[in-house]
RNA sequence: GGAGAGGUGACCGAGUGGUUGAAGGUGCACGCCUGGAAAGCGUGUGUACUGCGUGAAACAGUAUUGAGGGUUCGAAUCCCUCUCUCUCCGCCA
């Protein structure tokens, strides 16, 4: 959420820069002066009323220790009217603020000035490309055939299990999950991450902090019993670390990555686009987190998409960077970048992360801040995160993309190869793709 | 699930009704000292909002000792509800 100063102090730019997202505030801004205003001048009154009464708790003190009974009494009526009066403030703070609170989170984050204008996807912007198209020729499968072809990927024993959405990964399908897991996560910590296993379920502060809800609760597995919800990527609990916390300027920057499950409900979203492993309710993802000082933030993003794109150059997968639209980019988020990778069985591109810069917004919802070091004033700092990588998609294009007559044959050197229990290391390792060196044959 | 004990500043920790926003310590910042550091010494050091300022500082006010409510002229301190943590017992992968 936008700080109320901000808000107040720069009206016109954020309702003309909101206009990017499609979306107008010029009522919601007006609304929220206006019921400051209310604010500011109710405390006062509360305040001066508050003071006469502190002050006369004081003399009433005083008035009984040198033993003026009749003095005393006279001042605790008096009080006692006060306290009736400042009753009535009170409760019109109260209403105020609750009113306060809840236009305050229906202003999105203030998109960057490089955000292209845009009403959706489709006008995103590509900013860069890589990697050569497979031409697969006529035969090829679809991996959601390929999964069935060689036993490695099971959406129907999901439907019986649970229901759609819910696959199941078997055999070297289940260990090419698990590599590719482990993989992500040597990168990240390579990278300087620092490897987090958060609960996969948290409670309703949490979801607020990152901006879950209210906003997107209806995307949310909820447990009633206990309150939680389970966790549609690990950004939540990974950025609620943090909430209500103040960290010294040398703790910055943070830099946190996650390997959960990932649970979504995706309600609403069916159709052509829903096949396989482009949608599931479930699935694997690494996130990595960064905290950053606010004045460094967009080198951070820079350093984050910069980081993603190597992974996928490692995965040697053909992708495009896009830079979002407003109409496209998220409620929370102030500039992002998507990653598509190419599924050529598909003839598609197919989202398989995105890293976006939250500056301020998710932390002054979490009051996350950290103490500057010149001078004593805590500031808020700038969050970001990015998926590195979300599994499905990966797999998807990975199984598609390197299928053969002789079997699917992905690229192994990024590969943890189980029976050695050893990484093959990456400097013996051309750069570019010469050809497949070792078979993984499904 | 049962019983008990607790939750105080960035951290630890005193405080059981009247200048307590809170002793003491640690940490941190600055200064002195040092060739440099450590140690030592000194000073400073919560947050949010309001008022007054163009702004900042300073000053004044209000709130804030897990959250919410109550008693009282006055609450960190007494009462109630909730919540979290710890200990013991039970159950258990």
């Amino acid at each position: 959420m936008l700080h109320l100063k901000f808000i107040r102090e720069n009206q016109a730019l954020l309702v003309d820069r909101l206009k990017l997202k499609n979306f107008d505030a010029t009522k919601l801004v007006s609304e929220i002066i206006q019921l400051d205003d209310q604010r500011k001048q109710t405390q006062n009154m509360q305040d001066n009323k508050q003071a006469e009464v502190n002050k006369l708790s004081r003399e009433i003190g005083n008035l009984f220790k040198s033993g003026q009974q009749a003095e005393a009494n006279k001042a605790k009526a008096d009080s006692s009217r006060l306290k009736e009066e400042i009753k009535t403030f009170n409760s019109k703070m109260q209403e105020i603020s609750s009113s306060m609170e809840s236009l305050l989170i229906q202003i999105p984050n203030i998109p960057h000035e490089s955000v292209p204008p845009g009403k959706g996807e489709q006008d995103n912007i590509e900013v860069y490309r890589e990697g050569d198209m497979p031409e697969l020729g006529k035969e090829a499968l679809p991996h959601w055939d390929l999964g069935k072809k060689y036993d490695i990927l099971d959406f129907e024993l999901g439907n019986k299990l649970t229901g759609a959405g819910f696959p199941v990964f078997k055999g070297k399908g289940a260990k090419l999950q698990r590599a590719l897991i482990q993989f992500f996560l040597d990168e990240a910590i390579k990278a300087g991450y620092n490897e987090i296993i958060p609960p996969l379920m948290v409670n309703e502060d949490s979801g607020f902090g990152t901006g879950q809800l209210p906003d997107k609760e209806g995307q949310m597995y909820y447990i009633p019993s206990e309150n939680y919800y389970l966790i549609p990527t690990s950004e939540v609990p990974i950025t609620n670390m943090y909430r209500d916390v103040i960290l010294g300027t040398k703790d910055l920057p943070v830099k946190n990555t996650a390997y959960t499950p990932c649970f979504r409900r995706e309600a609403g979203s069916y159709g052509k686009d829903v096949r396989g492993l482009n949608r599931v309710h479930q699935f694997d993802k690494v996130e990595i987190v960064q905290i950053v000082h606010p004045d460094k933030s967009y080198d951070c993003l820079d350093e984050m998409v910069n980081y993603v794109e190597q992974l996928l150059q490692k995965l040697e997968l053909p992708f495009r960077i896009m830079r979002l639209c407003g109409g496209d980019i998220s409620f929370t988020s102030a500039l992002t970048f998507d990653f598509e990778v190419y599924s050529a069985a598909q003839q598609k591109w197919l989202e398989v992360s995105s890293v976006s810069n939250f500056e301020d917004f998710q932390a002054n919802r979490l009051k996350l801040r950290f103490r500057e070091e010149s001078g004593k004033k805590n500031r808020v700092a700038h969050t970001l995160n990015g998926s590195a990588l979300a599994l499905p998609r990966i797999v998807a294009a990975l199984l598609e993309n390197n299928q053969t007559p002789k079997g699917i044959q992905i690229p192994p050197y990024w590969f943890l190869i189980p029976d050695s229990n050893s990484l093959i290391k990456q400097k013996d390792l051309p750069r570019v793709y010469q050809g497949i060196q070792q078979l993984h044959r499904f």
